[in-house]
DNA sequence: TAGGCCATCTGGTCCT
DNA sequence: AGGACCAGATGGCCTA
């Protein structure tokens, strides 16, 4: 074991794998382009790590016609360092991709700070962008509502926020707008421009994640965040100190419900 | 010391 | 045939 993790990084995280500094990269460029299929013209000699391995005779050259059978137990060797490292350069993009997640989910971030585990930052960054989508929908509620205000202010008083023609039927017509802007910061801020909460948490670079307290939780998760994961279906759970993640203030946007139909291929 | 988390190795499967 | 992807196994590190 330990053939060539000479400079791999394990454990925390990686020095060469923030690669992308860039707080709005969600994934770093690299990855992308690995995942496009254009890190063979980026990088000639992939594959090539350590030095200890990948001779040669490089994959595709030299004794590429023979027989795995007819191979000798050198070359056999040399075959599976080859794909070990292949591997092992899969696993770190992948982990490069974690770390870029981690760099943009509202957690509190430093040396100080244990890094998210991968389980838990895949969970926290599911409630996020739910969370998002969340106050993305009340958002436009609430825009609605303020420009629409001046053409309904003959007609009788009612619940405002009704539901679109793409909203699933069975769920009440309620009130949410005073809910939601209790639960959400985003929604109350737009109601009292005055003490927003972006101006309370400070200036955001346009890609920067919120802070945590902006987004109502705490520096560090809960862990009853990051072990339960939000429902999909009707029936719904509180976390607490999590931006209520019910069904009145999350209605499941169209947009949310369709990531779980997106092909993630293969 | 047990348990959690992780990196790595390895063999199988699928795709190009 | 080679590479990508996946999952199981294994062992190391760290923390409660």
């Amino acid at each position: 074991m330990d053939s060539d993790t000479g400079s791999t990084c394990s454990r925390s995280s990686s020095p060469d794998l923030a690669v992308d500094s860039a707080v709005g990269a969600f994934f770093s460029s690299k990855v992308l382009r690995a995942y496009r299929g254009e890190e063979a013209a980026l990088r000639p000699d992939r594959d090539r790590p350590e030095g200890t391995e990948e001779g040669p005779q490089g994959a595709g050259s030299g004794g590429k016609s023979r027989n795995r059978a007819e191979l000798s137990k050198d070359d056999l060797q040399e075959l599976r360092l080859r794909v070990n490292s292949r591997e092992r350069k899969r696993m770190h993009d992948l982990n490069q991709a974690m770390d870029g997640l981690r760099e943009v989910m509202p957690y509190a971030q430093g040396p100080s700070v244990r890094k998210l585990s991968k389980i838990s930052t895949l969970l926290l960054a599911r409630n996020y962008i739910l969370m998002l989508s969340s106050s993305l929908e009340e958002m436009k509620k609430l825009v609605g509502e303020v420009y629409g205000a001046g053409a309904a202010q003959s007609r009788p008083a009612r619940p405002v926020l009704t539901r679109t023609a793409a909203s699933p039927p069975q769920l009440p017509q309620l009130p949410l707008l005073p809910l939601a802007q209790s639960l959400h910061p985003l929604a109350a801020s737009a109601a009292a421009a005055s003490t927003s909460p972006l101006q309370q948490g400070g200036a955001q670079t346009p890609h920067s994640p919120p802070s945590a307290g902006y987004l109502g939780f705490h520096a560090t998760p809960l862990p009853s965040l990051l072990k339960e994961p939000l429902p999909l279906s009707a029936s719904y759970r509180h976390f607490p100190g999590m931006p209520c993640p019910c069904a009145l203030c999350q209605p499941l946007p169209t947009s949310t419900a369709s990531l779980h139909s997106l092909p993630m291929g293969k």
